[in-house]
DNA sequence: CGTATTTGACCGGCGC
DNA sequence: GCGCCGGTCAAATACG
């Protein structure tokens, strides 16, 4: 339990001490100061970097996973409870903390407002996330060829990607195939390139406390495999976005270490808009939000919550022993206010262009 | 009945 | 070359 766990988030502690020297934006231009930051200053870094250093550059901050809708943005941004969250972390691309609640039955993240304390939803259990723009963050122990994994994975061409997207989808549609014809694809669908394999595109992940698996990000995925997990007795699901075309891919597994800890990596843009956002938006245009709609709406739920948050994250944070001190800055909060979930999530591109 | 999940098999990549 | 492993497929099954 406390081992890796422990070690994750003592990093964290440490590396939020450190950021906070720099104030959040203080990330002057984007994910690469971060990085340089993480990889050489240590702290947080040590446990994560065995996530994935490399993936570094190549990796998508939460803007590009979520599609670039802002509002996008905030259901994946209530996965971490929004409220809570940390525009440090989602600004730099490779590890990030997040203080939320736990995320108790259900995976709406509704339920989640627990950072505000004023939400009322009471907060069992902190729930912390950290996130890192690899993917095995769960790697944790065998990082050795996985690293090796990503870095070639830099190197593929997302147009193969796609196209491979393509191959596989027709084949799915196109059953009448029968199983020769499946295998003559599939054997077309790998052999591409040599030595380059598949796998390109941008990888996201963070770890997250809660109860459930599967967290509710405003999109809809279905399963289509599950694997044990070498070393753990929890296994990993795979899932992939429903909608049609879309190229995301998200696992899921459960930390060998601390069970309570949920590692989610996604991979891919979403090529679409979220169906919850897409619902939420639709709701507002044609009705004024309801003050407190306990429904489903991301993007007001997480905008009501926003401004309490510091205080009870503290709180929490101090349960977990992550450290998120001084994270959100007036500033921040005021972006959130002004331009909506996304911007809260990720400051740093909506700040982008500051000196 | 349509959709989502489960699960065993298969494939390719990688290390030894 | 062999075996291990991660990732994916797709038939079977469960669920609404």
């Amino acid at each position: 339990m406390s081992g890796e766990d422990g070690e994750l988030y003592h990093h964290d502690h440490g590396f939020f001490q450190d950021r906070d020297e720099f104030a959040f934006h203080d990330e002057r231009d984007d994910l690469s100061s971060f990085f340089a930051q993480n990889q050489g200053g240590g702290g947080a870094t040590d446990s994560l970097q065995a996530l994935d250093p490399h993936a570094v550059s190549p990796y998508l901050s939460f803007d590009d996973f979520l599609g670039g809708s802002a509002v996008r943005h905030g259901t994946l941004a209530s996965a971490f409870d929004a409220s809570c969250l940390h525009p440090d972390v989602f600004g730099n691309g490779e590890i990030s903390l997040v203080d939320s609640t736990a995320v108790k039955s259900g995976n709406d993240l509704a339920p989640l407002t627990g950072c505000g304390g004023g939400g009322g939803t009471s907060p069992l259990s902190p729930n912390s996330s950290v996130y890192s723009s690899s993917t095995e963050a769960a790697g944790e122990d065998d990082s050795g060829r996985r690293k090796k994994d990503q870095l070639k994975q830099e190197v593929d061409e997302e147009e193969e990607e796609e196209e491979e997207l393509e191959i596989k989808k027709l084949k799915r549609q196109g059953k009448a195939g029968e199983e020769a014809e499946r295998d003559k694809v599939k054997k077309q669908n790998k052999p591409r390139k040599k030595g380059e394999k598949r796998q390109t595109e941008p990888r996201f992940a963070f770890m997250t406390k809660s109860e459930v698996d599967h967290l509710e990000d405003g999109y809809r995925w279905r399963k289509y495999g599950q694997k044990a997990v070498k070393n753990s007795p929890f296994p990993r699901s795979y899932y992939r976005c429903t909608s049609l075309k879309c190229p995301v891919k998200k696992r899921v597994e459960r930390s060998y270490q601390d069970p309570t800890v949920v590692i989610t990596s996604y991979e891919g843009k979403h090529t679409h808009q979220s169906p919850a956002t897409a619902r939420a938006s639709a709701q507002q245009l044609l009705a004024p939000p309801p003050p407190a709609a306990a429904s489903t709406s991301f993007r007001s739920h997480l905008l009501m919550q926003q401004p309490r948050a510091p205080s009870a994250i503290q709180q929490h944070n101090a349960n977990v022993s992550v450290n998120l001190p001084g994270f959100q800055s007036p500033l921040q909060q005021r972006q959130v206010a002004d331009y909506g979930l996304l911007q809260d999530i990720v400051p740093s591109f909506t700040q982008h262009g500051q000196p």
